[in-house]
RNA sequence: GGCGACGUAGCCAAGUGGUAAGGCAGAGGUCUGCAAAACCUUUAUUCAGCGGUUCAAAUCCGCUCGUCGCCUCCA
């Protein structure tokens, strides 16, 4: 089944069909570095970082490109409002970018150029549409002309009469349209400039991403990501400046995920309801985040809560505690391949398995083929989740259960390894989650084991009243023992 | 005001013409000294409402209600 894409051009899906064979170019917007990250950010980043696995997951040889626009009216007044040089603005908040994906678990791109180091790649390009007569002059200031771009606004399927008739915006008087953008900007006083031939000044938000995609993929690539709310007017223009310059098709698909909302708002700076990557990760694992993200279609808008991520920790817990289950019954034993078992030799539970784990991978690529449906996907690692669970529970004996277990495992870690999930070690991360929710604790781990040791020896002695007695203790303190043969743990509630 | 999206169980969520995946929470059972975990069974005759098209609709069309988004910086 070959890949479809939800394409905000056209409007619906459509089967992927790079412009070379085997080959995927790839730009995704990146932010303006002036501020710490959000959730919404973090949602962006992870879809097409999995968007980016699965591609070359399915044999394609993809060059991603994401940027860091470091120039920009916000940068320059974040920087005087904390007496601070524009450019340390930008690069601090590029670390923390940086640190920020790479908790959440990102791979890198291939390239992530910033804007400051390709003016000259802008400052060709605004020349081009100047010479082209589709930019013009105004002062300083370079602008550009929608009105002799045809198709301006098809991507958000609007017209310029539209979007005047709802206009909020101060008309500059220097503009021959409302809605023509800058492309240049003259430098004020004390802000930041390179030389143009337009005088001193610094490009315009849009531009740089034109100049920097076209530098690394080409005038007309595959396709370009980021949020739904940069289809107007990032996007729009970009495409208006680039189509204008090239004279070509510059985006094959234009791909656009949904926002994560608060009780039901779009998270926002300008609303003020936003968390921090960084925040949310005070209070849940990295991996729980990021599985949170992957539980909607990347389209959809996701609504964060604590409840939410709990129980997206709940779900994600049971995935690893299977994986642990797994990694105890097999710990030490070589598996025969599980092509080589035969059906009739198993119990109808690791039939079920056998058949569920053959199909696994199928299932898996057809619910990304077709748009990338996350959501569905983690359906099927359920599914097959409650199906080991089975097969654990009673025994893995003979070599052929250690076989059909190990090769869930292995597809588990498969699929795992596109949506970048379950590649903890799952005792580790069990773990992890263990000491991170102990740490709320109003008791010890020390006395925790105190109790318990104070507990077995009044169960060897048949004491039940006195070790029922220092389980509901521990309970009421949210600690949940578990008896097995091997000895008791414990869990927070 | 213009344009657009969405409304599936207590909650989250997949499903775009063939008779409602999955998770969380809940109930009953197996296991257990008792629990927990795990497993089994169970929880939407129904997809915001009302009409229409069709042999067949959560899925297509129309209207109504509700929520949200974009039109200004935003992932």
């Amino acid at each position: 089944m070959p890949l479809r894409v939800y394409n905000t051009l056209s409007g619906t899906k459509e089967e992927f069909v790079p412009i070379a064979p085997g080959a995927v170019k790839m730009y995704v917007c990146g932010v303006t570095v002036y501020d710490y990250c959000h959730i919404g950010h973090a949602r962006a980043n992870v879809v097409f970082d999995v968007i980016y696995r699965y591609l070359r997951h399915a044999g394609f040889d993809v060059t991603y490109v994401r940027n860091y626009t470091d120039i920009d009216d916000k940068i320059i007044r974040r920087a005087n409002e904390q007496g601070l040089a524009w450019d340390e603005v930008a690069g601090r908040f590029i670390e923390e970018f940086d640190k920020d994906m790479a908790s959440l678990g990102l791979e890198l791109p291939t390239h992530q150029p910033k804007a400051t180091e390709h003016i000259a790649e802008i400052i060709d390009l605004v020349r081009v549409l100047v010479e082209k007569g589709h930019a013009y002059q105004a002062g300083g200031d370079v602008y550009f002309c929608v009105e002799k771009f045809d198709p301006y606004l098809r991507l958000s399927k609007r017209s310029l009469e539209e979007m005047q008739a709802g206009a909020r915006i101060e008309v500059d008087e220097r503009k021959r349209h409302p809605m023509d953008f800058a492309l240049w900007k003259e430098a004020k006083p004390g802000e930041p400039w390179w030389e143009s031939p337009w005088g001193k000044g610094r490009p315009g938000w849009h531009i740089e991403c034109s100049a920097m995609s076209m530098k690394y993929l080409g005038e007309t690539f595959d396709i370009h990501g980021g949020g739904k709310d940069l289809i107007f007017p990032h996007h729009e223009n970009e495409i208006a400046q680039s189509e204008a310059a090239t004279g070509k098709q510059f985006v094959r698909y234009w791909l656009h995920n949904g926002f994560v909302n608060i009780n039901a708002e779009k998270m926002s700076k300008s609303l003020g309801n936003f968390f921090t990557i960084k925040e949310v990760l005070e209070k849940f694992d990295s991996e729980v985040l990021r599985f949170f993200l992957l539980t909607a279609h990347y389209r959809s808008p996701l609504d964060f809560s604590d409840q939410n991520l709990s129980e997206a920790m709940a779900g994600l817990e049971r995935i690893y505690s299977a994986l642990a289950g797994i990694e105890d019954a097999v710990a030490g034993r070589t598996p025969p391949s599980v092509v080589d078992v035969a059906p009739d030799e198993l119990s109808e539970a690791q039939r079920e398995l056998l058949d569920k784990a053959r199909t696994l991978i199928d299932r898996f690529r057809e619910a990304m083929d077709d748009d990338f449906n996350t959501a569905l996907v983690l359906g099927h690692v359920f599914d097959a989740v409650r199906t080991v669970n089975r097969v654990l529970a009673e025994g893995v004996k003979g070599d052929a259960a250690v076989a059909i277990v190990t090769d869930l495992r292995d597809k588990l870690r498969e699929i795992g390894g596109v949506l970048g999930v379950f590649g903890s070690e799952p005792a580790e991360f069990l773990d992890r989650l263990k000491k991170r929710k102990a740490a709320t604790l109003e008791i010890t781990e020390e006395e925790i084991l105190r109790l318990i040791e104070e507990r077995t020896a009044a169960r060897k002695a048949k004491d039940f009243k006195c070790s029922d007695e220092i389980r509901d203790y521990l309970l009421a303190k949210d600690i949940q023992l578990l008896d097995s043969a091997a000895g008791t743990t414990w869990k927070v509630k």
